[in-house]
DNA sequence: TTGAAAGCGCTAACAA
DNA sequence: TTGTTAGCGCTTTCAA
């Protein structure tokens, strides 16, 4: 074993990985010539691969921590064609959703050798395309991605990627492979159900206005389906645009009021501004839920704790990345022969203080 | 990123091109055959670079979009030595935060050719040390990282990298290259000033238990600070672990004001807890502020629609990611020669409703 | 304007 | 148990 001691990178004794002027990042044969081992014995050391003697193991690990090695995954992805990267494709990071998922997912694949690669696409089709042929070209070994409205174009990609896809949040559609979440349109008949049942009757919706989230938009039509199954329409309706919050929540719940004062129910397509409304409501001194109830959708966990508890439906957000998760892990591990699992996922009703007559 | 009818990478909708069977990944060989073009000037074609003709670049184009060709970068970052992403690593997700801080840094990289890639740590030493590890791995563009605490290890990696490094949310401290962000020991100060200067004495503070959020402790230094040299203790405090949410301020406010019943202000580590305790003062009859005043940290606009404006201090979370990945962005791009760029921005207090004397 | 050759840093497959 | 040889799919460089 050759000790270099002119060799500029490699730093004194004691401080490991101090090598201040290093322009060209270490590579294999840099660990090789300071171990005196091969680079493929180094390699195998490096990932625990194949048998290695302990002296040989122990010089390798010595000279790679004394150079503060970082292996090149781009060149080990190239020759290995394996990538151990999974996309997560979400459209939003500010709405308390898909944090919840994200963090289900990362949670499962802490137990593998996968490691979750996020993007985001702001509910916009473009920038999905853009996103997903950007993470495709580095060949993960799967793709985790909200919904299941495509462009065509998104879709071809994912079909001739030959990697497992899982679509979530939403099973109203046609999956391109796998598929994880609830049914919103019937979290929406549900809803609907619970409010004709407690008795109201001159029912509004409040929800955002964006038509490109089809989610909230398959939840309104389950809704409107039921009332009309039991000859209620919906009274009234309020749309907003961008972020939700609070005082969103109670402008669109303040002009709702104002413009059809004889609602008795208002059901918000989210409880951040479900929650908002009900401040609202309280602050007027509406009696909530006797002279009107209310209800959002999410359970956001967040908001236990305001003056009175919004009734909401459970997306389920923790337990979809979990699946998810586990179904590309499965299907990484060889463990799944199978393609197309289909995991749908019951929201439970929560009545709160705000659905019920009292 | 152009994302044009014409653009090669998007296959055309009509399934032109379902290769169902489709086993190996397409290459630039496939495209150099489909197309009777070397592929070499496939390669320039694809990344627009050199002088093609238009004929051969037309054929080429409708090769690539006919097969659905997605090129492989592994492949390309291998050769090139050039990879277009950019860690980010943050502590959460889950709080608020550092979504907004990743809105502003995928913001400004849209205008470039570079893409974030988001880990996640948890508040955890080890945790940073293997997401670090693992993202250093893919020899990204650059490091834009939450905290100036490291370990060793991280430091060493970080320093060793040769990437730009930007450490962000906070100032105080040694960074290992570039800052951006607040003075969280300079916000604690300012906060217990307003609080001193409007005659509260009686003081408690509600935070988070976690030893690993520097960033709140620095707070609670610099309020400490401030109100001894005024020869004010805090009168009683109160800790929590898990999650934050109104609940959790509830219980918290719950608590302190029974154990220590004349307190004049409640200070929370952050606008969740202090959103609860609010809520919870205000059910009470508690006279805010007069009799109690009260105020968070982080100015979340979601909150905006609570029964009172609860006094805050802006933590400029856009800002900082706008700021740190137009660092990143200039030093890739070339233009900036020098390093260790400081951003040192000034939060700005909010009084609200409930920090002022009535 | 186009093409041919030589790697990028690593790992699979095989040999010793 | 260790080493050698060929690539992985692309880009760089240089020649045509």
């Amino acid at each position: 074993m050759r000790m270099n001691k002119d060799d500029p990178r490699i730093p004194a004794a004691g401080g490991a990985f101090h090598s201040p002027d290093q322009r060209r990042p270490l590579t294999l044969r840099d660990v090789s010539e300071a171990s005196g081992v091969s680079e493929m014995t180094v390699s195998r050391v490096l990932r625990n691969r194949g048998d290695v003697s302990d002296a040989t193991r122990a010089r390798v690990l010595a000279a790679a921590k004394r150079l503060g090695y970082v292996p090149n995954k781009i060149a080990g992805a190239l020759a290995s064609s394996r990538v151990n990267l999974v996309a997560v494709i979400v459209p939003s990071l500010s709405n308390m959703v898909f944090p919840d998922v994200i963090n289900g997912i990362s949670h499962v694949l802490e137990d593998t050798e996968l490691q979750p690669v996020l993007g985001v696409t702001h509910y916009q089709p473009e920038q999905e395309e853009k996103v997903l042929y950007e993470m495709l070209s580095w060949r993960p070994s799967g793709v985790i991605i909200a919904g299941l409205e495509r462009s065509d174009a998104a879709r071809a990609m994912l079909q001739n990627s030959g990697i497992p896809v899982v679509e979530i949040m939403d099973v109203d559609g046609d999956p391109i492979d796998a598929v994880v979440g609830i049914s919103h349109r019937r979290a929406g008949r549900m809803m609907a159900q619970a409010i004709l049942d407690a008795g109201y009757r001159r029912i509004g919706f409040l929800g955002t206005k964006m038509p490109l989230d089809h989610r909230a938009r398959k939840r309104l039509e389950g809704f409107t389906e039921t009332l009309e199954k039991a000859g209620v329409q919906i009274a009234d309706q309020e749309f907003y645009e961008g972020g939700s919050g609070f005082a969103k929540g109670r402008e669109m719940t303040q002009a709702i009021l104002e413009r059809t004062p004889d609602l008795d129910f208002l059901y918000y397509s989210n409880d951040l501004i479900g929650a908002g409304g009900l401040l609202y409501c309280l602050e007027k001194g509406i009696d909530v839920p006797g002279k009107l109830g209310m209800a959002g959708f999410n359970k956001i966990e967040l908001l236990d704790g305001l003056p009175r508890k919004l009734a909401t439906m459970d997306s389920c957000r923790r337990e979809v990345g979990e699946a998810a998760a586990r179904i590309i892990a499965d299907r990484v591990a060889g463990g799944a022969r199978n393609r197309g699992e289909q995991v749908v996922l019951i929201p439970t009703l929560t009545l709160g203080d705000t659905l019920q007559r009292s």
